[in-house]
DNA sequence: TATAAATAGGACAATTTTATCCTATTTAAT
DNA sequence: ATTAAATAGGATAAAATTGTCCTATTTATA
């Protein structure tokens, strides 16, 4: 569904705003232990997150990547993807076809219409908040 | 969502559908021209949904492609999406991890699984024969 | 000011996916 | 029998994605 880039970048932002909320700044290295990723790899996927304004990353010594608490409200997974994956998440035919819209159908285009907007529904309302709830208790978890 | 090959082979089966219903069998060049696709790499895609018994082929002067009417009507979508893409469709976390299910599952676990079977349902319920309704009028493509 | 810890980013490597090419085999028709 | 048209399949190439390595830059702290 999503790249292995945009993956990690869900599971990072998510780890990020879990320890952003308690007040404290995450390193790369940390992140990649916390969210079991390749960390030269992940690197990357910060530098975009960090251009298109998800993360903040502070450099130097107790540098760090963090985001604001009114971001953690904010932002939704709908914007990590798109920074990642682009939008042929939601657009794109299921079929591959270039020219596929409702004039021009394929035969399965009103039912995949429906399918990716739930996805896009339900990424446009999931912030990282809401990805955060569950990890402290243990309910949930971004690594195994 | 489904990879490059399966989008051929859902696209081509149901070329090949169209045609078996008006009884006529085709070849792979006619195929690919009709769906817009690599020759040589949709030829690939067809020897794996021939040995899935998805579609029919038969070598020699004359040979091609052909699916019976029986198939037509029980072949599902869900059914050529396994043959080539697996079932890492439907299973498979969202955001990548191994171990994600019920017991432990990842932030967004619940949702996606409902998106999932969602789309797991449609590709269960449509046929071949309903991917055909609509391309004889022109109502619905496979090319462009 | 020197050092160490951190991100930024360029270059490269490995892997997977997509695509092509060539030869073998099969089979209908001449 | 020969030929031509078709699929089968192995080998290879190209492209995209994923992953690694190294150096530059930034910055807090001793």
């Amino acid at each position: 569904m999503f790249s292995k880039a945009c993956e990690y970048g869900i599971r990072a932002s998510t780890y990020i705003a879990l320890k952003s909320l308690e007040g404290t700044r995450v390193s790369l290295k940390e992140i990649a232990e916390k969210i079991d990723s390749p960390v030269a790899f992940t690197a990357k996927v910060l530098q975009q997150l960090s251009k298109n304004h998800i993360v903040d990353s502070v450099k130097g010594a107790s540098g760090g990547f963090q985001i604001t608490k009114a971001n953690i409200n904010q932002i939704k997974l709908a914007q990590i993807v798109f920074a990642i994956d682009g939008n042929n998440v939601y657009e794109g035919c299921g079929l591959g076809l270039k020219k596929c819209n409702a004039n021009e159908p394929c035969p399965v285009h009103d039912k995949f219409v429906q399918i990716r907007s739930d996805l896009k529904n339900m990424l446009e309302n999931t912030s990282l908040y809401d990805m955060t709830i569950g990890l402290e208790e243990g309910l949930t978890a971004l690594r195994r």
